[in-house]
DNA sequence: CAGCTATATCGATGAATGTCAATCTATGTG
DNA sequence: CACATAGATTGACATTCATCGATATAGCTG
């Protein structure tokens, strides 16, 4: 945890710009980094790949055995791809047993577009 | 020039996976590293907030000097975020006499949406 | 409890990235 | 032409990041 707040939002968090001399409140420094951190989760081809497979999932869910496999990586990358996807609110993860399943976050998706309309 | 054919598309490019034992045509490496691009441009969040200016400025359009002031940074690293938004698809330059004037590439929003759904 | 399996964490390493100061290019002006 | 200005490019530096091998943790099974 400790990220997530932007793909489930709560307050607009307003920044109070100085010595501008003439502009519309522009995105804060503090937002922009929130919103950077979705975009920085996404941008690495191997965690596109793994939304991809997770997203093509009929049962919505991946574990980390399917994940592993169809991309070129060590088992320990992959768990490193899928925590950043985690704390970037995009994928929930699920224990069960010996297994850990991975889902999209319903909707993640839209929200992501929503952020990038309201910049 | 060189990166952009993704967010104004031309062809699938299919990749042939091999070796796999039972998926579904997951997204290919050559496809997940072109859309990581797009999203490695977002993943800044100066860049974010340059998006945010351009986006903001009524004429569509804004000059690098406009640009440099609100964003703590030097001309010269302003500049730079300004080539790898352009090369990601997602600015349009344009130099009129001394001045370059950047605006959002339209529908560049949309596209990107687009690129999230169809992952 | 001993051993196996699935997954996560740690530490190291090489590559990519953001930033700046200095310099270059091009356009406009005296 | 000499000079000023807007912007881009270059080179250096520090930080971040993707990846791996080794190890740790947690659940299952004998």
């Amino acid at each position: 945890m400790g990220v997530m707040n932007l793909l489930h939002p709560a307050a607009p968090a307003v920044d109070a710009s100085c010595c501008v001399p003439s502009d519309k409140p522009v995105l804060g420094s503090e937002e922009a980094q929130q919103k950077a951190l979705v975009f920085k989760a996404l941008a690495d081809p191997n965690r596109l790949r793994l939304l991809s497979i997770v997203k093509a999932e009929a049962s919505g869910e991946s574990c980390v055995c399917d994940l592993t496999e169809p991309l070129d990586l060590g088992q320990p990358t992959v768990s490193h791809h899928l925590k950043i996807l985690v704390e970037a609110g995009i994928l929930h993860r699920e224990k069960r047993g010996t297994w850990a399943y991975y889902s999209l976050v319903p909707g993640v998706m839209d929200d992501i577009a929503g952020i990038l309309s309201a910049l």
